[in-house]
DNA sequence: GGAATGACAGATATTGAAATCTGTCAGCTG
DNA sequence: CAGCTGACAGATTTCAATATCTGTCATTCC
């Protein structure tokens, strides 16, 4: 690598922090560290980011986004609105699952980070649900869910699963069954979203 | 009060224990708090109870218990299947935001007893699915809940409420709008369990 | 002149020695 | 003799001194 020969940019900075939460984890993981690994000043790094949790917000949001970015492509497929609803709730379990089992210790980091910037993760949640309504609002038009507000019935639908997608339930997320379990809730959701009775 | 004069019994023992830890906290309790609050030396406490992780399980155990007593009692009502699910499922989060809300260090210090004993919590839970079985049946029964499998729905509808009682997310439950939340996701569940298409 | 540096003050984290706690058990007490 | 006590060893926690970190800014460098 070659740390001193490229100006140094907020993006840069971000994959070294990246690297640096890694390594040392979230409690140890300190701006000088950040500044070492890019053979700069720690007062550099200020220069981009003006505090700390700026900078651990910032990384914070990157790590969503890559998931929201992911299941945005399954919107806009060209499948039935059923369809598309459990290939991105399966999506969206097996993304958090994948993450997880794989590397427990960056899972648990980032879990931290999360805890800690609840403004972003209200943000990535805004998102999802977002995405979500979409699919559902399709679903209306179709007939497929008559449900009179699709926002609504996507928040809904999001809190439900929640057991498969919020982090502080990732420890259940290994037990035998939980495949099983999954495909229970989100059949009975899915039932709930196209019951014609209103 | 009196500590000395009556015989030391497990029952003075939890009670004495659950004193202690409203006072000091789970980090901060010991074994030789309860013991001089009993007015007895810790050895005796240790005549009933083997260790502190026990003495700890058996508190944890009682305060679920004490819960799982009160839902029981709408189990049996003489309600239909869908009143007695609604009203069961509306007293647990109820029960469980009255006691987050009411006094949230005594919540807190429950909280870290529940992760640290996870076995007398899964018994809780299964306790706790036992009793919506039990509403889903009569509902299958009567025709109202066309379900195949109804322990397989309790199960799902305990998890797809998951945010409305576990203590994981009790921040949220003071949020605005919370309580039409909680009405959304339990309509869903309930129409998907109404449904008779299978 | 715009970007980077490094010394600095106050806040936070680390460390290791001293204090406390857990769990045991031989002996006391009623 | 059944139940309680208190001294004890090893584990854990506390506390204060020490080291490191955060965030600023006057100065240097290209």
């Amino acid at each position: 690598m070659a740390p001193t020969s490229e100006t140094l940019t907020a993006e840069r900075i971000l994959e070294a922090t990246e690297e640096v939460l890694r390594r040392h984890g979230p409690a140890k993981a300190t701006v000088v560290d950040v500044a070492r690994a890019l053979g700069v000043s720690h007062g550099s790094v200020y220069r981009h980011f003006r505090t700390k949790a700026a900078l651990r917000e910032a990384v914070t949001k990157r790590w969503l986004d890559r998931t929201s970015e992911k299941l945005a492509v399954i919107v806009d497929r060209d499948e039935s609105p059923e369809e598309r609803l459990r290939a991105w709730l399966g999506a969206l379990f097996e993304a958090k699952r994948h993450k997880a089992g794989d590397d427990p210790e960056l899972f648990a980091t980032y879990t931290v980070l999360t805890d800690e910037n609840g403004t972003v993760v209200g943000e990535h949640i805004a998102d999802l649900t977002a995405q979500l309504t979409r699919i559902i609002t399709a679903g209306a038009g179709s007939g497929t869910f008559p449900v009179p507000d699709p926002a609504a019935a996507a928040r809904a639908v999001f809190q439900a699963t929640g057991r498969f997608h919020d982090p502080c339930h990732a420890r259940e997320w290994t037990a035998p069954g939980v495949d099983e379990e999954f495909t229970a809730v989100v059949d009975l959701l899915i039932r709930g979203l196209s019951s014609p009775s209103r």
